[in-house]
DNA sequence: GAGTCAGTTGCACTAAGGTCTAATGGCGAA
DNA sequence: TTCGCCATTAGACCTTAGTGCAACTGACTC
């Protein structure tokens, strides 16, 4: 029973990245089955130029371990290191003749798994699906991360100063001896620090530098 | 060269699960060479039955995919299990003729890696040493969400209540109202939240209560 | 029944945070 | 140069938070 494309999210995407032909037409046909909007690729070369950096929507790509030119595990490496470390988007590996080694690799990479041709459909249709819900769970983490960096961004040199001591629970007056100002100074910044975060006490604000992982001063 | 006992933290430990006698003398001598404490086990069921549910100082445990009885990945299950789902320790395969579905199920399930036999000696200590940082760090944690959730159990019902609510930035009068009391008595809670919790900030709390799990009131 | 503890409240006082108005000076953009 | 943004400070005023002391209640224990 292959999964509709009722219940599937529209938006979520698969990229197939195989140098065989027939895989692709094969896959592509499974993924517009289940729902999904797809598109192929023979090299990981050709898709590192077709698609952007980082992912608004929920992707999953799927990638052929063995390809001529670049490699699936140095392709997935170019992806991961697209985003700064953090994956932009799930993969899931297959392979007619992998070896143990590669799938350690793959799996540390951060891969969903790895299948061996001939491999289930249903095995990589579950695959997929669990990908793109990691990546959707992430994607929800870091647009809020984003919001808060860019909120961030828009404080000035002295009004992040202060911030990062506030958070500390440092008392206005330490923040005013530390920075070398008068208390009052640190009460104006504080208060536009607050307007600017978009939050009314120092509970949130902690919390949202948490989250958007601004560090605090020591 | 060989990883020499200078450096290695004596109390971590190294536990070796193989049904080959042979493998186990072999692994026990190389990490008694390279400085770790070590212990070996013919059967997942001896190592269950010998060891605690959950370790004070970093763990790695050698696991043999292939055994008698209580096979590799359904020992490494039941060890995860033990801790609720949280990894006690690290993890590393060996196995003489693994497959990638084994290999795939072992890294989703938190190994460090997976060894296929022969396998060089340097990889094995490499994955250990590897494996015993991760526990270590996961210690590190670990010690400290227990110690805020045991100061946590040291509050009164009411004492809860009210942190819940501080940690959201509530203001003493709406917690008050919140909870039928008044601001005076909230106070009281609060001050004894602040003493029993080990801080003097909301910022502190905050971290504290987050770090431990401890849930703000909506 | 006495003692203990958690929860509650009141009162008084101090300390700290938050807001508003007003003013000064530097610095880069238009 | 003028305008706007940033940083800075002062003074006044109000709101909150924190502390110390005292007291009352109810439940539970010795």
């Amino acid at each position: 029973m292959v999964a509709s494309s009722s219940g599937v999210n529209p938006m979520e995407t698969v990229y197939i990245i195989d140098d065989d032909p027939s895989v692709r037409r094969s896959l592509s046909r499974l993924m517009r089955q289940a729902g999904y909007r797809e598109s192929i690729f023979a090299s990981g070369e050709e898709f590192l130029a077709a698609t952007p950096e980082t992912f608004a929507a929920p992707v999953c790509v799927v990638i052929d371990l063995q390809m001529p030119g670049l490699g699936g595990l140095e392709l997935q490496r170019r992806i991961n290191r697209q985003n700064g470390g953090v994956a932009p988007c799930s993969v899931v590996f297959i392979s007619g003749n992998g070896d143990i080694p590669a799938t350690v690799e793959a799996m540390r990479q951060g891969a969903v798994t790895f299948l061996t041709k001939p491999f289930d459909e249903e095995d990589l249709l579950g695959a997929i699906a669990e990908g793109l819900a990691t990546h959707r769970d992430l994607l929800a983490g870091t647009a809020r991360t984003e919001e808060l960096r860019s909120r961030i961004a828009t404080l000035s040199q002295r009004e992040q100063e202060v911030m990062a001591r506030v958070i500390t629970g440092a008392l206005n007056k330490q923040i005013a001896a530390e920075l070398g100002i008068v208390e009052q100074t640190v009460k104006v910044h504080r208060a536009r620090v607050m307007e600017k975060m978009g939050v009314v006490s120092v509970a949130e604000l902690v919390r949202s530098c948490d989250a958007a992982g601004f560090a605090a001063a020591g």
